[in-house]
DNA sequence: CTAATAACACTACGATCTTTACAAACCGGC
DNA sequence: GCCGGTTTGTAAAGATCGTAGTGTTATTAG
């Protein structure tokens, strides 16, 4: 292949690279008409006509024929990207439930379903409880495996190269699962395996409070704290799928940070240990001094490792997310106040707007933009689920 | 204009980016035959043919007729890209000089000047030298003001949106300095002011040490310690232009890391400030107890931040470069072995191999990648030096 | 000097987009 | 109900560009 030379266009790909231009308005913007995608790529009407025709032949676009008009003129024909021609998956591996998303090519959520998970279940039932929410998720769509274009899933801990979580994962057993065999028997399309902040972070920036940001840091706390980093508005994931792990550096106490909350002085017997946090949110709303205090420390040692991350990057924004943001009405002041006294340069502070479903939210992001790449960088075919990898 | 949608393309912007493949094929390699360009960009040889002698017309490409052959056959035409059909500068206004360096279009250096500055000079001294420094540099290779067609300067500390160091700075009076209006004055063409640690980076990843990666961490070690990063092969800014500013951070020890040297026990009173540091490093070489202690601790307190910034980015390599890398004998292996014992993933770390040029070196790199985009990404005009911003 | 080789030069062809022109469909007003 | 105004759909002509194929030219090897 050429290299870095960039390669000739010749006349067939020419038509290439303008059919991608249309199917990309199509898919931006609502039912479109010839003349406002003539405007809106520079074609000339004629040419946009044609390459819309030979979309619907292809299967990419379908035809909305006029109806009942009232501009004045002759009613218009609109066409509309056939955001069903293909569907993706998203999942959410987690500590405690794993959650499956079908989407379609436009990343509406058409179906989702949830299996509980024990925190210390181990691996195969973690992956047979992975296997039941894909199978009933498609299930209720009336979906089969082979039907779907890309499928991305979520841990926690950093994935390398080969799809594991050998570095790191709180998941007990999890090091050595190796998810993209289990999932390759189950799927001809492409499978990814993300980590799960980089994947929320992306949910984040794609339909929720990062939207308008192209350079976040996205925090998820809970009782182990991550980072996802999107500069540039793509997300990085470090040469080697670790970036934003921060929290395994000492002098940022990220790992201290939650055991604040977890041993606060006064917390009930009755509650359980994951349900700590929320109890000590809830008291210091109520005004309990030890719980406002154990709330003060948690931010402070959270603050550290975001203001390490803020001065390493820069960013416009940082977003507070993960199970901890339903308590952001009490961390967001003090975080600021905090990053405020340790950085050069303070970026926007926001709470999180997605909740529980940020990660397979993600999931199903990245699961486009791999179709994306795939499909709208080399030619664009027929669309058909992809058979081999 | 067209949002994200792209735009679309007729047929004379496809001879644009055909030409355009042409002359980044030119660019990237030594003088080529039509055919060779024909294989390499997957053009037909008449299509390449034609547009080599539109090159050859605006200015972009020369020819060299084919004189002695070795090989069988009509001997061949060569085209090559005319890399003094423009010229770039890079300055680098550091603490204690002005070093300025004059490119050519391929980034070859035809000429440098340097200029002492003392290390309290105020900012109207500094900047005389500067502008003493580009005058004699361009005057040496014959070239006006108006020849050049992107000029970047280095200087210490984040760079805003505004060209300035409003943030910080350690030159005296340099806060309140407004480059971009000094030298507006004096050149036609784009203006870049620039930070040096992102500016060495650059250099180190075009001609340096990281000519083979992607995502790195480079390592601006001197009195004072900065960082650049480069992430997926490019120069990573910042929303504000402060990325890398790790060394803010308090937990981060950067701000004291070399005062170790500087009181070290045992530095003769003969020995300036400036000179301390070099005097532990050779000390230390011969054994000295005190300057290895010195080093040790040196060492541990950069390890901090270099730790936060791989776990943050996870780059494929970091690089030791400023003034200490001359001293890299005895930094490098503890620092590697810190970063074991701090970080998930160790990345790879090397010496920067460019001296004490490698941020002018870097300016001249942004000044062509600048070039690059304003040139290649739009229209292929002729060659010529741009009036406008 | 001839054959082989590889580059140059030219022509015919096909694909694509644009421009221009005209018919079709719808609205509003008389 | 009919007619002008407006916008869309469609067709034909013109222009540009890259490809394929053919012949010509320059050099080396024998």
């Amino acid at each position: 292949m050429t290299a870095g030379a960039g390669t000739g266009v010749d006349l067939p790909r020419l038509r290439e690279l303008n059919s991608l231009t249309i199917v990309r308005a199509l898919r931006d913007h609502p039912p479109s008409t010839v003349t406002e995608l003539s405007q809106r790529t520079g074609l000339s009407r004629p040419a946009v006509d044609l390459i819309a025709q030979n979309l619907v032949a292809a299967g990419w676009a379908s035809v909305i024929e006029p109806g009942s008009s009232s501009a004045v003129g002759r009613p218009a024909r609109r066409y509309e990207f056939r955001s069903t021609a293909g569907h993706v998956l998203g999942v959410d591996v987690g500590v405690h439930k794993v959650l499956a998303l079908l989407a379609d090519l436009n990343g509406d959520v058409l179906q989702s379903h949830r299996v509980a998970v024990a925190a210390d279940a181990n691996p195969k039932e973690r992956l047979a409880a992975l296997d039941e929410a894909i199978r009933k998720c498609l299930a209720a769509a009336k979906q089969k495996p082979a039907d779907l274009w890309a499928v991305t899933i979520g841990v926690t801990g950093p994935v390398d190269a080969s799809g594991r979580t050998s570095l790191f994962t709180p998941i007990p057993g999890w090091q050595q699962v190796d998810l993209p065999s289990h999932l390759a028997r189950r799927f001809s399309c492409p499978v990814i395996v993300e980590n799960d902040c980089k994947l929320a972070a992306l949910a984040e920036r794609w339909k929720g409070a990062a939207d308008d940001a192209s350079d976040v840091i996205y925090l998820l706390a809970g009782m182990r704290i991550g980072a996802g980093l999107i500069l540039d508005g793509v997300l990085r994931r470090g040469y080697g799928g670790a970036a934003g792990e921060i929290g395994a550096l000492k002098q940022v106490r990220w790992l201290a940070a939650p055991s604040h909350l977890e041993n606060c002085p006064g917390v009930p017997a009755s509650v359980s240990p994951d349900d700590a946090a929320a109890w000590v949110f809830e008291a210091a709303r109520q005004g309990d001094r030890h719980a406002k205090t154990a709330v003060t420390r948690y931010v402070k040692d959270l603050a550290v490792g975001a203001a390490a991350l803020v001065l390493a990057l820069d960013p416009q924004l940082v977003i507070y997310g993960g199970g901890f943001s339903r308590s952001a009405d009490l961390v967001l002041d003090p975080l600021r106040a905090e990053l405020q006294r340790l950085c050069l340069r303070v970026p926007e502070v926001r709470a999180s707007t997605l909740g529980a479903d940020s990660v397979a939210l993600g999931a199903i992001r990245l699961a486009l933009n791999e179709l994306d790449d795939r499909l709208f960088s080399t030619t664009l075919s027929s669309p058909a689920a992809p058979s081999g990898a």
